[in-house]
DNA sequence: AAATATAATTTTAAGCTTGAAATAATTTGA
DNA sequence: TCAAATTATTTCAAGCTTAAAATTATATTT
């Protein structure tokens, strides 16, 4: 191979990596703030109960770490302050006594469903200059980057 | 406006954004473990040597969050670590003994430069399903979306 | 000059996050 | 059966992160 070129290519990739990662920090600061001053709550609860609901059955503590890519102890402690607001509950299996199932509540479902809307909305705006095409390609390129993924 | 395309652009943004956040969530704690195993570091740390190495001239502790997207906190308590550690050093501005300069020492820069060589492989080869035009239009889009921001 | 406003940084409290160690329950296999 | 390995979750210590309050220094206004 070609080190110059591979050089190169490999400093666009960085570069690329350093923009990506700029947008996501951003967006996600700008959703923070959303959360916080709209509906005092912040980001991780937002993303625990979106998990939550998106799945219609109950998922046990290690799936909700896994669905969101963070770790165990992490989880269990979101979603202690999230049962002490009475959001979500746990449940044990009858099955298999280690495993815990976790859902919402009747008032996580809620609340959830109000916020989801106002959060879609503020998304969409966040992002309303990608048009159609360019979400297209969007989705198309970054789908090929989780392909590459083998950790 | 048609509300029924209207409708599926916002869901189409929501699933984009949610799509983002997991691909650079998911090369983010690639890199962290990167960090961790192989130059027994971390994200924050590399984030702020890779910020004093990139701008020359020495930077202020408000450029420096600036620069990250984070807190003002939240760069006191990294470089308080980054001092300990002897690799970075904060100096008083001479003309306004409110602003701090913060650099990186000679061990910082000899340890950074070995990491930056080593982070940048580890990116190229985590992203290196994308091909050059595939790079390009993914600055493209990037840049778009930092565009909308009114943040 | 003195009061007020503005600016840069640190401190603080609370919550987030991780990786490793500990607990507890189940499964495997000798 | 019973010991060892595996699995699910929690606990723990350390570090990260934020927003708000406190400090300290400079600039502005009267």
């Amino acid at each position: 191979m070609n080190t110059a070129l591979n050089d190169s290519m490999s400093k666009r990739r960085l570069k690329m990596w350093i923009r990506l990662l700029g947008v996501a920090r951003s967006a996600e600061g700008h959703m923070r703030e959303f959360l916080r001053v709209n509906h005092k709550t912040t980001l991780p609860r937002f993303d625990v109960m979106a998990a939550l609901h998106r799945s219609r059955k109950a998922v046990t503590m290690s799936e909700l770490g896994r669905l969101l890519l963070v770790s165990n102890g992490n989880v269990t402690a979101v979603v202690d302050r999230l049962e002490l607001d009475g959001l979500a509950k746990r449940t044990i299996s009858n099955s298999d006594r280690r495993t815990i199932y976790v859902a919402l509540t009747s008032k996580g479902l809620q609340q959830f469903e109000i916020l989801a809307k106002d959060h879609e909305r503020e998304i969409n705006a966040l992002f309303g200059n990608l048009a159609g095409d360019e979400l297209e390609s969007m989705m198309r390129l970054l789908k090929c980057m989780g392909k590459g993924e083998n950790a």
